[in-house]
This record gives C-alpha cells, sequence and structure tokens, in this order.
DNA sequence: CCTTGACTTAGAGTGCACTCGAACCTCTAG
DNA sequence: CTAGAGGTTCGAGTGCACTCTAAGTCAAGG
C-alpha cells in the first residue's frame, strides 16, 4: 500500500506543513516542480523528503525563502555550483553562530531579570524577613 | 546641552530604530505615551531607555510586539502584577530555551553538511587523492 | 448514480512589523 | 527674513510568508 512515493497530503502530515504551504513553496521554486501521477497529483519521492528537511532546517534558522530559493536554483544547477553552495552555507553557518550568541547574552539577562522578579515576590510574600532586623 | 531627557531623534540613534518606528512603538502601546517637551515633541528619560532596551531584548529573542504590549500594561498597571509579569518571563525563558536547542542541533546538521561539500570539493580539485589506488 | 475526500488551478486575503508620504509646525543660525 | 533641521499627525503602502477561497477533476465505496 506504502508505495515509496507520497502524495501531497501525505507529505503534508509528514512535514507539518499544510499542501497550500507545499504548493506555495513550489510555486516560489523552493521545491521543484513535482512529479505528477498518471492523474496529475504531485508524487514526491524519498530525494524529495531529505530536500524539503534541508529546507526546513534552513527556515528555522532564519533563511528567508528567497535565499532559499537561489540555493536551490544552484542545486539544480548540479555539481558545478557546489562552491557557491558551499559558500552560502558558510555564511549561514556564521549568522546562525551570531544569532546564538545573541540569544545567549539575552537569556542570560532575562535570567537576571526572573531572579530579580523572584526575590521581589519572595519578599512581598513574608515581609517578616524583611521586617526581623 | 545634553540634558538627560533624549528627543525621539537621539533615541532613534541610540537604539538604531527609525523614529517611525519608535512612534509606531508608542502607538502599539509598546511604550507608554511619551511625555513632552513645550513645543510637544517626544522627551525620553532613563527610564524610558532602559524599558526600551528591555523591550528590544523580547524582540530579538521572538517575543511579538502583542505579547510585548500585555507584559506593558501589567508594568503600567504597577507592582500588584509582578506575579503575572514573572509567570510570562519563565514562560518565555522556555520557549528561549526550546529555540535555542532547536538552533544547536540544525548548526550540529549544517556542520554535518558543510563539511561533505568540503570533502566532495578537495576531493574534486586533486582526484590524484582518488586516483591514486 | 451519488457522495466523500483527496487532489487540481489561479488568485485573493491575512497578519505582522514596519516603512513611508504628505502636510504641517517650530527652533536656530546666517 | 529665510533656510534647514528636526519635530508633529494621520493614513496608506510594503514585504514576507503564508492562508484561504472558489471552482473544478477524479477515483472509490455504498
Amino acid at each position: 500500500m506504502t508505495s515509496e512515493f507520497l502524495s501531497i497530503g501525505e507529505l503534508s502530515r509528514l512535514t507539518g506543513l499544510t499542501t497550500h504551504t507545499l504548493r506555495f513553496y513550489e510555486a516560489a521554486e523552493v521545491l521543484q516542480p513535482a512529479r505528477r501521477a498518471s492523474n496529475g497529483h504531485r508524487r514526491y519521492n524519498r530525494q524529495d523528503v531529505l530536500w524539503l528537511a534541508f529546507v526546513l532546517r534552513l527556515k528555522l534558522t532564519g533563511m528567508p525563502l528567497a535565499e532559499i530559493r537561489r540555493y536551490a536554483e544552484l542545486r539544480a544547477a548540479g555539481e558545478g555550483t557546489l562552491s557557491p553552495r558551499l559558500a552560502m552555507l558558510e555564511l549561514h553557518r556564521q549568522r546562525l553562530a551570531s544569532r546564538m550568541a545573541e540569544l545567549a547574552e539575552c537569556e542570560r539577562a532575562l535570567d537576571e531579570k526572573i531572579g530579580l522578579y523572584r526575590r521581589q515576590l519572595a519578599g512581598a510574600k513574608s515581609p517578616t524577613r524583611k521586617a526581623r532586623k
């Protein structure tokens, strides 16, 4: 039953994206035009699923669709584009690193604020501690 | 010369936000209505600057403006709202942690892919290594 | 035959966070 | 007095990434 090809609905369930979004990605040239079954329905294979998973990781790390589209273009153009693709990934990797550093810094500040609030609340709830000279 | 109050332009330079954005934040009730100089110009004090810095950290860590607005509302309502504010911060702190974990995981995958590409490129550039038995 | 459900298309609509434009005001320096 | 810099308001426009609608096709089950 479960063939090696997925319908758009199955891919949707697998990835959590809506079928709308999958078609939208195809129109945005992030996914290459899907192969079709005889009835015109899209059919996705393992390769497509892997590529989509990669795309979703790029997305998750904040790469805009337009840039993913450029990457996808290079990929479609074949082996010769390995080096610009690597460059894109390396650049992205760097942005990701600074983003993570930024978040870590914010986390620190947030923790500080939370600590402050906790102490304030504790002080308000049992003012005896403060009162007891 | 440099008084303890900032004009909107000065605050803009200080934060990197445009004056448009600062007014937009005020309209969105993220910043409280600014005090005004006699000529109607906005005047920001140290408190405002600190609050804005905090808001920008929340933003940076992905809190939507609507949520920051809710937080600002509580803050404006006074001391009595400490506890719901703490709850919001703690929730946000958790989301931040999972986001960071997610990013770290993506970073790992990205590094792997980059490593693969590098090896492929090295192999293509000097195929002698591959050729040699 | 009829319904149900998964699919197709093109194109319009949504939500968020700005971003800009137009018309106007006000202070300071030349 | 005038130019220029910086401020004001209101409301419209932008860019991104979906998200949905409408109208239709097609295959299987009752």
